[in-house]
DNA sequence: CCCGCCGTGGCAGCAAGTTGCCAACCTTTG
DNA sequence: CAAAGGTTGGCAACTTGCTGCCACGGCGGG
């Protein structure tokens, strides 16, 4: 059975914030998370809901970890946020695969974010142990399988200065043939340059990679 | 010169709800209102923030004027709140072209959004007649340009329920081969559907439609 | 200077997507 | 029943997108 106090599934960032800060005040040992885009977990301070939120210095012996998709390193916002954490103690590691978003603190309590179709997002957050150890396991090894920032941060280094326009040029609806001469590149290193682009987002397809890159607010 | 009760620039849509609501309760004779979506203004009243708005009944004498984007009749929340406006007095027409989303009260002040790019969104308001005058009779030459509700509604029936399943199809990154034997379609047909959905979304390619279906919450 | 490295762009071949056309089939209507 | 209208799916021609291959040119190290 279901005990209430084992899961309890939230509407909205304002509830989210309400009923979960706490926990990571409470947070004693670690806290990992898994994220899509930098601004699922960012409204969970009110006050912070409009900038990402600004990392404290980790304290010795405690541990956070997050995982991110490679897209984040596309948006310059996204990028400085990523490497101040990194300065700021937190590990962080890249994973092309699909990750749905979820934190795991203490290994005692995760909170997963749901779906965003339809009406404000909804979060889960779970107590009983065994969903929280799986959970944690299932992490675990994808922060094994991830790579580490550096070393995605260097290769995305000159992609990152086109993306923005090659994003803009895709997201216009506009052809190959016109977009490459719009940033006097040939059509061939135009689309080596979308190609990047796409598995920077993890997409095999460009309707997917449209979906994503409006997903992480590059378009 | 910019006086400073002719422009003013806000940040977020809590910011808009404080400052424009009483326009909204003040207006006389017109509301006329350009968007690519339901949720751009629906964040007005914090209390509805979560929920499209509840449509008054109009009262003789005013003329409230919702121009849309096709893909809004696509997804069932907003097919619905569209015929429910509809039904309580507003005047509904779909345009296939681009519009940026606009509100124009009275004739005497517009609000416009600005892009969702980097950060929250941004909004200006401006009660400089010369603007305001010059925005309306852009709003009205789309309005004529722009065609009745009923008529798009019942040429997108069909699609409606199959939508959803295509959505996630190319969401997937899957290619039209696989996802017309998962719908039991054939190649063409399928195909067919996915030209319509882009015409609904106002797409000229898969990457742009990508971008508009999460515009519109619906992957 | 020569060499190797790397980014670029042309080309070719293939994969994927787009569209018009038409025949087959269904339903509706007279 | 017959005619008309609409939907489907196969075919084909075409466009667009994807990628391996290779040649050219710049750049830094030996």
């Amino acid at each position: 059975m279901t005990a209430q106090n084992e899961l309890a599934v939230i509407r909205g960032h304002q509830e989210l914030y309400e009923r979960t800060w706490h926990l990571f005040q409470a947070a004693k040992t670690e806290i990992s998370c898994a994220a899509n885009d930098l601004y699922t977990w960012v409204h969970l301070r009110a006050d912070t809901a409009d900038r990402p939120p600004v990392p404290q210095d980790t304290p010795p012996g405690f541990m956070i970890r997050k995982l991110y998709r490679p897209g984040v390193l596309l948006d310059p916002v996204g990028t400085r946020h990523v490497r101040l954490a990194f300065q700021h103690g937190a590990q962080v590691r890249i994973t092309p695969d699909e990750i749905n978003e979820t934190i795991i603190i203490d290994r005692r309590v995760v909170i997963m974010a749901g779906g965003v179709a339809h009406g404000p997002r909804s979060f889960s957050v779970v107590w009983a142990p065994d969903v929280v150890t799986a959970v944690a396991s299932l992490f675990d090894a994808a922060w094994r399988a991830a790579t580490e920032l550096d070393v995605y941060d260097r290769e995305l280094t000159e992609l990152r200065v086109l993306a923005p326009r090659i994003l803009e040029l895709l997201g216009s609806g506009c052809k190959d043939e016109t977009a490459a001469r719009t940033l006097s590149l040939s059509v061939r290193t135009y689309r080596r340059r979308v190609a990047e682009l796409m598995s920077a987002l993890g997409a095999t397809s460009r309707f997917q990679a449209g979906v994503r890159a409006r997903e992480l607010g590059l378009v």
